[in-house]
DNA sequence: TGCCCGCCCGTTTTT
DNA sequence: CGGGCGGGCA
């Protein structure tokens, strides 16, 4: 389809046929799409020449504003779908727009062509001048693991100590280049040398040679690359600026330099003979700092939307000067603010929005709820982590409890854990795990990500592209068949020699008398399989081939084979490739699609409450979010404040109100006043943020489990907690400070001492692995209050009380998610105890297992 | 070639 | 404390 469109008449303007039935069957739903706006909103909507920013706060209708503007557009037949260059960082972003747009406008036009990831529009550009800028239209997309290997093999070639020099820390190195829009010699001084004696510059040329002989392009390429292409081909620049007749920019706050550079240069319409000087290399200060002289502009229609008090992507190489320098960088621009949330109720918005406030570098936008009031923010503090976990479980099933009551329900779904690091997960996956509360982690390793879906697709990547030697590579020895390092480097070394891909060589090599005869052997009947797989690739469907591939190559057998805890899943998981290959047309297709795509979406049916990152909650909301952690030096995390400084501790505190911002109706927060760290156990501050919330709007609370022992407390300690205690006067707080008293609850404060004292013994087994005692469980008081019991009885309370006799039977085979396969070994309730293979003895509720 | 031991490190992550 | 990786040894 790209010669076809690049053929297309670019300038025709509105067709006279649009203005027919179709426009008008538009204009009738047009009246409904701006009916529901406020009057921002509308403007936001409205304003469609000049350039334009809009700030949208938390839950103000940002998503509404960009796909009613792009309604909007299209309604008054401004410009026609494909006039329209809509950016989104993400592709469920990109996703939600096209579906969004979809719905407004009907079926009446054709779907958006330009409404994509910045990467998706970069590879689509790409393709089609790829012979200007060196590369192949059929180039390969390099994800981060090949860039690593690459670089890997860049670093022996020039003999540097890989202990000294880590490829991963020059893969950084270079992804921050990158996102800088920084060409290899356009690296400032400093930063060239900072690399392996001065060789970084070198090495990143190198690198960028051999991208080119393979074929290949990074992810920085598709925009670097891009970048270079408009600047060394004004003609075909003003092809896109001249198409695209309106921009929108979605998360502009997130943009990086490169990106930034990447608009500015379509943004720039009609300009006249900006052209190869101004535009080569070496000018990246000028083009950035001063605006540049660009002559006449006729029309700048970008409009970007974002928020400066959520970008929290500093750390990969988002640039928040870019919306502070808007109205610079676009003169003329309209700056307009949404400020009135429509998710979170008042006390949740005061909260966010007084803790921001601490900010000082952002533009300025006052939230304000359209709701009610609704539920102060909870903040307890509880005693350490376990503790943290059993006091937010305990919450969420007693709000089960008491919306059952009510004859209602809090749906699983709507409630998340927001953590700031992935391991304070652990904790309540343990947790939840231990008392049948389902969730699900959202994040975790992805799925194309994972090892098993990576060496099957670089069968495949062979196959559609002999020339990639990354991916030949990669399998040479995957499943073993005796080609090791030596057979490698005698590849390498022809391939070189001859300047032909490895494959080839390897074809050589099968058929001369250079090698051994097994290694020889083991290499002709690789190439014969491949010869055989790409013939075999015309006339069978592909996802049949792939399956054909994964049985002839022994990969299949080798994690038949494995014994480990999650061979049967990686087995899982092809199956799963497999099945997702049938969506796409052709092989190609499929590639093209998961380089780009790695979001394997959580879309999982079941009820579940949601653990995840406080990152990979943006743009998400909830009824209820937890948000435990809150200690100096977790949140704000201390390497981002060493590291970072004040800017640091800034972007720290805009992850804070994205978090409580995620919530509708409650928000609750939690610290702990020990934790482990690093294996260490450490006593606490409470986060400073907490100071920075509106006392008004907080309400301080002791834990469900009354489990913060604070009798167990050394003084000193305590003290510490005043400087927070000290703010507030309410009733739960000075319960909790009262219990401090000697002999509140002599019998609890042992307790705790004595559970204090055994965790410190053996602070990582944690109490799931003795099944033998369970049965006392003879404590009077509901399981839930159940004060300090130790969790073993409480669980199994917590098993009577429901009821249910597990369907598994002593000495079953069964699989678990998280600790494979395994054998039970007792039953009592729903809880099992299970020897897994590989984890060893779990007691675990049996919804979490399979028969095998 | 494969396994094991010891060392090092330990925040967030999309494309 | 525990996982991952790399080097060294069998």
């Amino acid at each position: 389809m790209s010669e076809a469109e690049h053929r297309v008449p670019i300038d025709t303007g509105p067709q006279p046929a649009a203005e027919g039935i179709a426009a008008r069957a538009l204009r009738l739903r047009g009246a409904t799409y701006l009916a529901g706006l406020n009057p921002d909103q509308r403007c936001a909507v409205e304003t469609l020449d000049g350039p334009v920013l809009v700030l949208a706060g938390a839950g103000t209708g940002k998503t509404r504003v960009l796909t009613t503007r792009i309604a909007h557009i299209l309604n008054l037949g401004r410009a026609r779908p494909a006039e329209i260059l809509a950016v989104t960082f993400t592709n469920k972003a990109a996703r939600e727009m096209k579906d969004r747009v979809g719905q407004m406008i009907g079926q009446v036009v054709e779907g958006m062509p330009w409404l994509d990831t910045f990467h998706a529009i970069g590879v689509k550009i790409l393709r089609r001048h790829a012979e200007l800028v060196g590369l192949r239209s059929d180039f390969t997309i390099l994800d981060t693991d090949d860039q690593i290997r690459l670089i890997k093999q860049l670093l022996e070639f020039e003999k540097l100590d890989e202990q000294r020099w880590p490829a991963r820390v020059f893969a950084a190195l270079l992804e921050g280049w990158k996102n800088r829009g920084l060409a290899p010699d356009q690296v400032p001084a400093i930063e060239a040398v900072s690399f392996a004696n001065g060789k970084g510059k070198a090495l990143y040329q190198a690198y960028q040679q051999r991208l080119k002989t393979l074929n290949a392009a990074d992810f920085g390429d598709l925009l670097l690359e891009c970048i270079r292409l408009f600047r060394q081909h004004p003609d075909i620049l003003r092809q896109y600026q001249e198409r695209f007749k309106f921009i929108l920019v979605d998360e502009y706050q997130d943009t990086n330099t490169a990106q930034y550079l990447w608009l500015k240069l379509l943004a720039q319409p009609r300009s006249s003979p900006d052209a190869p000087g101004a535009a080569t290399a070496g000018d990246e200060g000028a083009e950035r700092g001063r605006s540049p002289d660009v002559g006449p502009r006729l029309h700048t229609n970008i409009c970007c939307v974002g928020d400066d008090d959520q970008s929290i992507y500093g750390w990969r190489g988002a640039d928040v000067d870019n919306i502070l320098r808007f109205e610079h960088d676009f003169p003329g621009a309209r700056i307009i603010r949404l400020e009135t949330n429509y998710r979170s109720t008042g006390h949740i918005v005061a909260a966010a929005a007084h803790l921001i406030a601490h900010n000082r570098g952002r533009l300025g936008k006052t939230l304000r709820a359209e709701g009610g009031p609704g539920e102060k923010v909870q903040v307890t503090a509880c005693w350490d982590s376990e503790d943290e976990a059993r006091a937010i479980g305990e919450e969420i099933e007693a709000m089960q409890r008491a919306a059952r009551e009510n004859g209602a329900d809090h749906p699983l779904d709507e409630i998340a854990i927001l953590v700031r690091a992935s391991f304070q997960m652990r904790e309540f996956e343990d947790r939840f795990i231990q008392i049948g509360l389902p969730f699900r982690v959202i994040g975790g390793p992805r799925f194309y990500e994972r090892a098993e879906i990576r060496d099957a697709l670089a069968y495949l990547r062979v196959i559609a592209q002999p020339a990639d030697d990354l991916a030949f590579e990669r399998i040479l020895n995957v499943p073993k068949r005796g080609l090791g390092d030596a057979a490698l480097q005698m590849l390498n070394e022809v391939a070189r020699r001859k300047r032909i891909p490895l494959l080839e060589a390897a074809r050589l090599l099968g058929a001369s008398g250079e090698m051994k005869p097994k290694p020889r052997a083991a290499l002709r009947a690789l190439v014969d399989c491949f010869d055989r797989w790409r013939g075999l690739g015309a006339k069978i469907p592909h996802a049949k081939l792939a399956e054909i591939v994964l049985d002839e190559s022994g990969y299949t057998e080798m994690w038949q084979r494995d014994r480990s805890a999650d061979a049967a899943g990686r087995l899982e998981n092809l199956k799963e490739l497999i099945r997702s290959m049938e969506e796409f047309e052709n092989l190609t297709g499929f590639l093209e699609h998961i380089a780009l795509v790695t979001d394997a979406d959580g879309g999982e049916g079941g009820e579940a409450v949601n653990i995840m990152t406080l990152h990979a909650a943006k743009g998400l909301e909830f009824d209820t979010v937890f948000l435990p952690g809150w200690e100096d030096g977790l949140f704000p995390h201390q390497r981002s404040l060493d590291e970072e400084g004040h800017a640091g501790l800034e972007e720290e505190r805009r992850l804070a109100h994205v978090g409580l911002t995620r919530a509708r109706k409650r928000a609750r927060i939690y610290f702990a006043t020990n934790r482990r760290i690093h294996g260490l156990w450490t006593s606490t501050i409470p986060s400073r943020f907490l100071d920075e919330l509106p006392p008004d709007n907080v309400e301080v609370t002791e834990a469900r489990t009354g489990g913060f022992g604070m009798a167990a407390y050394g003084a000193s300690r305590f003290d510490e907690m005043t400087a927070f205690g000290s703010n507030y006067g309410t009733p739960g707080w000075r319960r909790a400070q009262g219990r401090r008293g000697a002999g509140a609850d002599e019998a609890s404060a042992a307790e705790a001492r004595v559970e204090a004292a055994e965790r410190g013994r053996r602070p990582a087994s944690r109490l799931v692995s003795r099944p033998g005692q369970a049965g006392d469980a003879g404590r009077g008081g509901h399981p839930l209050r159940a004060r300090r019991a130790p969790p073993l009885i409480e669980g199994a309370l917590i098993a009577k009380s429901t009821g249910t006799v597990s369907q598994f039977a002593v000495g079953e085979r069964v699989f678990h998610q998280k600790f494979g396969n395994g054998n039970v070994i007792a039953v009592d309730g729903n809880k099992l105890t299970v020897a897994f293979d590989k984890a060893g003895e779990k007691r675990v509720v049996d919804r979490f297992l399979e028969r095998v």
